[in-house]
DNA sequence: CTAGTCCCTATAGCGGCTATAAGGTCAAGC
DNA sequence: GCTTGACCTTATAGCCGCTATAGGGACTAG
């Protein structure tokens, strides 16, 4: 009944490398292994990573996904702080949004200051003179750290 | 009259290691030094990093920044492909907007999913079994990968 | 002559993976 | 039995754009 960890990572859409590395993280338990130290997984397994992707895809990090499998694993009676946690993550999600909207502004004008013409381009201009971007002013707004994979 | 990198710092809100990561990275020149090492700018210097900075806060990545700053240093007669660049940049930040805006119902929706009672979480039931948000299939959405400093 | 502020280089770390190297294991087909 | 190929293992380095740390030198004011 149990597989390695290559149906684990189909079943759940996540390279084997990075099953791995959640476990090295303390995310996932050490598992079994066959005699050739081969990982060997169970439903439980595909249950957590589940679990574990569901957040990363709502934009969770490791360190907020560990204390919810904390909680996930110990239940308490009050589970009151995990709506506030999701509560404090839109809270952040909005944030980048309207961030990224006023950046979206500022590209916009950006885009319209250049004619394009007598061998001068007002874009560079704007960018070594113009005023600054208003949407991060401290740098908040990182676009692109990573390309999404193409 | 040239100035050390403390100076060239404050003039661009910017970390002195910072322009020195540039340096090395070969968006600002090396520069003069004097008898004890340190390095000395001008004005010239100021303006290019305050593109360089300006760039970033419009969310460009260093390779984006080096292609303009080889435009600006040898400006050739066509610039649309920088405005195609913009553009381009414009497309992303609308993508990421899109994908944020569904990301926050969904996690709306999942606040919603606990009543708080009978010692038993709805949100941790959601995020194991629920259905996957939809925003970004292959995970493309990384929110907070750095949080905004604090 | 000391304290404090600036500057220097070099190296490691952040997050969340991804990529690469170099090899072991196992089943199927010849 | 022997090869081929798909899978598995560990270990290490790289991605990006910085940031932090260590360990030191230079310069100024009191």
């Amino acid at each position: 009944m149990p597989f390695k960890i290559g149906e684990l990572a189909k079943a759940t859409d996540t390279q084997a490398v990075t099953i791995r590395f959640y476990e090295k993280e303390g995310l996932l338990r050490q598992p079994e292994r066959t005699g050739a130290g081969y990982r060997l997984y169970s439903e439980e397994d595909v249950e957590r990573l589940h679990f574990i992707r569901r957040c990363r895809q709502h934009g969770m990090n490791l360190a907020e996904i560990r204390e919810l499998l904390a909680f996930r694993d110990s239940p308490a009676p009050s589970c009151g702080w995990i709506g506030e946690l999701v509560e404090r993550h839109i809270a952040k999600v909005e944030e980048q949004i309207a961030s990224l909207e006023t950046l979206k502004a500022h590209l916009q004008a950006l885009r319209g200051s250049c004619s394009g013409e007598n061998g001068h381009c007002g874009i560079i201009d704007s960018l070594a003179h113009g005023a600054p971007c208003p949407c991060c002013e401290g740098l908040h707004c990182r676009l692109e750290r990573r390309p999404p994979q193409e």
